[in-house]
RNA sequence: GGGCCAUUAGCUCAGUUGGCUAGAGCACUCCUCUGAUAAGGGAGAGGUCUCUGGUUCAAGUCCAGAAUGGCCCA
């Protein structure tokens, strides 16, 4: 017996009770166990960040990561299963500041670099061990305690290595460069983490100002800038060297600008001037801010600069060396100073006199209100722009000319896109987009100015010479004091900075630089660290490439990839990984981004326990990973409603008669797939089987889940609502045939290969249904669905024939529904016959033994086929008036009259086809075009009809009284079953009916007592007795009255 | 300015070597079935497959260009 399965299921509930028997029965450990030694799977995990719950776009990818596992694992590989976290870096940082309070740099150092890097520690520990909870929720089955942290210090250590190799190479340098800086972090921001999420659209106030020309009394170059703070360190203005610019005379002065630029002036002006920006090449004027000691001997000239746009501004750039970018750039090419006036935290430094100590978002309305009194100032205007942003404060970015440390992508950059061809993308414009960043990036900066990561193994000597430490032991080595101190601890500040090396050049004690790591650098080294790539080479030439890893797009090809790629590129030249597949963003249900301020966030436990996380791990899987998944508990409902309560449905009624009955499979040896069929109905079903089979595992080895998921999606609705439904008679039958046996065989073969080809996609609902379905039967089956084999495809049962017919005996049925469905006769009456033309030639019987499917399904006696639509529609040839009349006038009615006498059914054909027509009217020959004549189908007299492509299905509606009468007993089986059901009788219980009321009905009642008591299970029909206390029900049927009574007749054996 | 991606029914999307009278689900209206039943089925309506050219016997599909939107880089 198998075990009863209730028609209503809670998926929650069912979830924790099989999480809780996968752990008692250590489930994940024996199939690991059961693997071991066979050829291996190797994957490699992009480190989620350790910082918060995991979300409902985490569970997207992890599931992911579960369903190619498990998939692999039923094939027979051995795998890792190791999760990885990542945990250091100013993500954490920002968060524990934000639990102390914090608000700068200051407050870290006031509170103790050491205890606030133990707090970060904290963080990541307790996070992890959340997100370990929530992925197990998930059903992800990982190695939970062999994670990997990103914090580890073998994973430091081993970026060390990397380091060095890098130094080794001369790829290494200390630059100096304007970078965005975030003053409330006092960091730099690099580029790989501005241009996501990293620009905001902010209102400025753009300023226009005077430069006063030097030589040239009363003449001013105008020049804009959003930025006023950096007027302060002003050396230069550019122009473009062949744009137009002009000479304008406003009031007493004159004024040089671009000519496109000439409606930013206010008032009236006047052109005095035509140049070219080439002819002011070397002007020299007065800086705005030359009175700053700053600013002492700077001379300000006009350079050019083929950047220069005409439309922006006035067309004459301000440059500031050292407060941006090509600024700098443009710096070393003029040889230009470069003032940097802002310290680390955006405050204005000692050479600004009044300006300095102020902060730099306090200090627009102080210097416009110096240029207004210095008469400098020409206007102030708001203006919108995208802005730079922090992405983890939301502060906005200064850029600010600070030492940084770089890895030169000289000759790296290409050694990775040789790499970078190597691998398949998936899908495939990942290549390019890799590519793409990796032509167009510049040096790697690996230096930020923070607390908790990587402790940068750079020993800068005030000599100018640096060295770089490759690991622990190099530092022991090399260590002349503080070892002892550091000794016990983690490679990370503070304690780190204690150990001192000698300078080989100069013999001075060198201290670390005070840096920490860039945090892709830690996530970047896995797939070296996490194999053990220093200590065992064997072990990690193993599992040395990963087949496969699998991130969300956006973002990793600057970020996670492009890291993976660039360290193991410089460390072994070759492909960390052979198989990259990416999946675009989760959005709500309406497709608009979750965001906590819009309170559209759906938190995954939420999730998990509201809708079940089978039901989302569909959703993922179905999904087309290229676009951006729309999440929620609408979207989850459908997929529940539409897949996964229809499978219950099939297991829950097949355990339900199998019980009936008694049946369960003798043993399993006997294989139910392969015994021979002989009901058509299994034959195709096991045929679809194993196209599913085939197409699941071709799909699954091209890691394309959305495709094998729709293919099974398709098959379970064939196997629901075909296979179950016009089996369902054999089922319920009374006798114990081999029919009955052979239909068991095939629902149940069905069912159980169903189970392990969704095993790694809804590994909880099949898990269950495994239990009960083989292990209640069969105690040498595998313990968990987990640990049996993917279904192999049995190709010598696929039938191409009779599936290509049984699509045709499903059309044919539709057809014939929707026909009834126009005649209006609902399928309970029987008629007497349906015809169906189409394109069958010679063929008498195109459907075979397929034809009863249709008969059964339609509730008609014969099915005739014929190659010839005449025998179910006519057609009337309908010249169209309102395009005629005009053309032809008094010949209308003619034409309309020859028309009518041509043979219909052939020049429908022919316009059809589009032909026109020769029609002799009055002795002349008129053409009338396809679209012309309106061509009408009426279905023949006493048929309603139904039309698709080249296939007509009449249904003869005509109604005898016999038709009538089985009607009408097909009716009162439907009241008596209802009335079962409202008493709570069990689907096998025999009952005793009752009944009395018109004649009419009552008739139907004695002519058709077989059929009906058959049905209903009615062992005796009474007439006439009135039996206090037994079910009743009172109906009205096409106007008649009858009152059924229904009683339970106790089984043998019975208590009652 | 450059790169990548998308554009198919009211909404969400299938349509992967060019071969359809372009499909599904949801939503809507009507109908229907029913011991799988808080499910299922059918019908109706809804499309110039973004546009313009081209290649081809044949284009939603391939090519070129444009428009719109998104992502990325300057």
């Amino acid at each position: 017996m198998f075990r009863e399965v209730p028609s209503k299921v809670d998926f929650p509930a069912l979830e924790r009770r099989i999480l809780k028997w996968w752990a008692e029965t250590d489930a994940f450990h024996k199939l690991v166990e059961k693997n071991k030694g066979k050829k291996r799977w190797s994957f490699i995990d992009g480190p989620i960040t350790a910082n918060n719950p995991m979300g409902v776009h985490h569970a997207w990818g992890r599931t992911y990561k579960d369903l190619f596992h498990r998939y692999k694992a039923m094939q027979g590989h051995e795998m890792r299963y190791q999760n990885g976290f990542d945990g250091q870096g100013l993500w954490i940082e920002v968060e524990v500041e934000r639990e102390l309070g914090f608000t700068s740099k200051r407050d870290i150092e006031k509170h103790g670099i050491a205890p606030f890097v133990e707090k970060c520690k904290e963080r990541v520990q307790k996070f992890s061990a959340v997100q370990t909870q929530q992925s197990i929720r998930l059903g992800y089955w990982m190695d939970w305690d062999n994670s990997y942290h990103t914090m580890s210090d073998e994973n430091n250590y081993t970026i060390w290595l990397f380091l060095k190799r890098c130094h080794e190479r001369g790829w290494i340098y200390k630059g100096r460069d304007v970078l965005p800086w975030c003053p409330r972090c006092s960091t730099a921001i690099s580029e790989h983490e501005i241009v996501t999420e990293g620009y905001q659209e902010l209102t400025h106030p753009a300023v226009t100002l005077f430069l006063p020309l030097v030589g040239r009394p009363g003449e001013s170059l105008l020049v804009w800038t959003t930025t006023p703070w950096t007027l302060t360190s002003n050396v230069a203005a550019a122009v473009h060297p062949d744009a137009p610019y002009v000479k304008a005379k406003q009031g007493d002065s004159y004024l040089y600008l671009a000519r496109e630029a000439l409606p930013i002036l206010q008032g009236r002006y006047e052109v005095v001037e035509e140049l070219r920006g080439v002819d002011m090449d070397g002007w020299t004027y007065h800086g705005p801010f030359d009175d700053l000691p700053a600013q002492h001997g700077v001379e300000h000239r006009v350079i050019l600069w083929n950047e220069v746009s005409e439309t922006e501004g006035t067309g004459i750039v301000h440059i500031a060396p050292g407060c941006g970018k090509e600024d700098l750039e443009l710096g070393k090419e003029y040889d230009l100073p470069a003032i940097a006036p802002l310290d680390e935290f955006g405050t204005f430094v000692e050479g600004f006199e009044w300006l300095s100590g102020l902060n730099v978002a306090d200090s627009a309305e102080p210097i416009f209100e110096d240029l207004r009194k210095k008469g400098l100032l020409y206007r102030v205007d708001d203006y919108t722009h995208r802005y730079p942003v922090c992405w983890r404060c939301q502060s906005e970015l200064v850029f600010r000319l600070v030492d940084e440390w770089f890895v030169s992508m000289d000759e790296l950059r290409y050694q990775i896109m040789d790499v970078v061809r190597q691998i398949r993308w998936i899908p495939e414009f990942g290549m390019d987009r890799e590519l793409d960043w990796l032509r167009n990036m510049d040096d790697w900066m690996i230096s930020k100015k923070r607390y908790w990561g990587l402790a940068l193994p750079i020993y800068d000597c005030a000599c100018g010479h640096f060295e770089v430490i490759g690991s622990e032991v190099e530092l022991k080595q090399r260590a002349i004091e503080g070892w002892e101190e550091f000794e016990g601890h983690s490679p990370h500040r503070p304690w780190i900075d204690a150990v001192k090396i000698r300078c080989p050049e100069c013999g001075n004690l060198v201290s670390r630089i005070a840096d920490v790591g860039n945090p892709w650098l830690d996530a970047g080294i896995v797939a070296l660290s996490t194999l053990n790539y220093r200590h065992n080479r064997e072990y990690w030439e193993k599992w040395y490439p990963a087949d496969f890893i699998s991130e969300c797009f956006p973002g990793q090809f600057r970020n996670w990839f492009y890291a993976l790629l660039a360290e193991s590129t410089a460390m072994e030249n070759r492909p960390p990984f052979l198989t990259v597949f990416g999946y675009a963003l989760a959005k709500d249900e309406h497709g608009e981004e979750m965001h906590k301020s819009s309170g559209n966030v759906i938190w995954f436990d939420d999730a998990a326990e509201a809708m079940g996380v089978d039901v989302m791990r569909w959703m993922y899987c179905a999904h087309n990973p290229r676009v951006s998944l729309n999440f929620g508990y609408g979207p989850a409902d459908e997929v529940r409603r539409r897949f996964l309560i229809p499978l219950w449905n099939i297991y829950s009624f097949f355990t339900t008669y199998a019980n009936i009955d008694g049946w369960t499979p003798q043993r399993m040896g006997t294989t139910p797939v392969q015994a021979p069929r002989s009901n058509v109905l299994d034959r195709w079903i096991l045929s679809r089987l194993q196209v599913l089979i085939k197409e699941v595992v071709e799909r699954l080895d091209d890691y394309d889940a959305a495709a094998a998921a729709r293919s099974m999606e398709a098959f379970v609705d064939d196997l629901s609502n075909w296979y179950v439904r016009r089996s369902r008679r054999r089922f319920w039958k009374s006798e114990q045939d081999e029919d009955k046996n052979m239909a068991y065989w095939t629902l149940y073969g069905c069912l159980v290969t169903l189970v392990r080809l969704m095993a790694p996609f809804i590994p909880f609902v099949t898990e269950e249904m495994y239990q009960n379905l083989v292990r209640s039967v069969d105690a040498d089956a595998a313990e968990s669905v987990h640990h049996c084999d993917f279904p192999v495809a049995d190709l010598a049962l696929v039938d191409e024939k009779l599936m290509a017919d049984m699509d045709l005996a499903t059309k044919v049925a539709s057809l014939g529904r929707s026909a009834r469905g126009l005649a209006g006769i609902r399928l309970r009456q029987p008629l007497a016959l349906a015809v169906v033309a189409g394109p069958f030639a010679e063929q008498r019987d195109p459907l075979g033994p397929l034809a009863e499917l249709v008969l059964d399904e339609l509730n008609i006696k014969e099915l005739r086929f014929t190659s010839e639509p005449g025998e179910v529609v006519s057609y009337v040839l309908r010249p169209d008036p309102g395009l005629l009349g005009p053309k032809h006038g008094p010949l209308l009615p003619k034409i309309q009259e020859a028309v009518a006498t041509l043979d219909a059914a052939d020049w429908a054909r022919r316009l059809k086809a589009g032909e026109a027509m020769q029609v002799p009217v009055d002795g002349e020959i008129v053409q009338l075009l396809p679209e012309e004549v309106t061509v009408e189908t009426r279905p023949q007299e006493g048929y309603e009809v139904s039309q698709e492509g080249s296939y007509i299905v009449g249904v003869r509606v005509t109604l005898t009284d016999e038709l009538i009468q089985e009607g009408l007993a097909r009716e009162l089986v439907r009241r008596i079953q209802n009335l079962r059901k409202d008493a709570d009788f069990r689907i096998e219980d025999k009952i005793t009916t009752y009944y009395h009321g018109d004649a009419a009905l009552t008739k139907v009642m004695r002519d058709h007592d077989e059929y009906i008591s058959q049905e209903t299970l009615s062992l005796e029909m009474v007439e006439g007795e009135w039996l206090e206390g037994a079910h009743t029900g009172e109906f009205q049927i096409d106007g008649m009255t009858i009152t059924l009574q229904l009683v339970r007749v106790p089984a043998e054996g019975d208590s009652e």
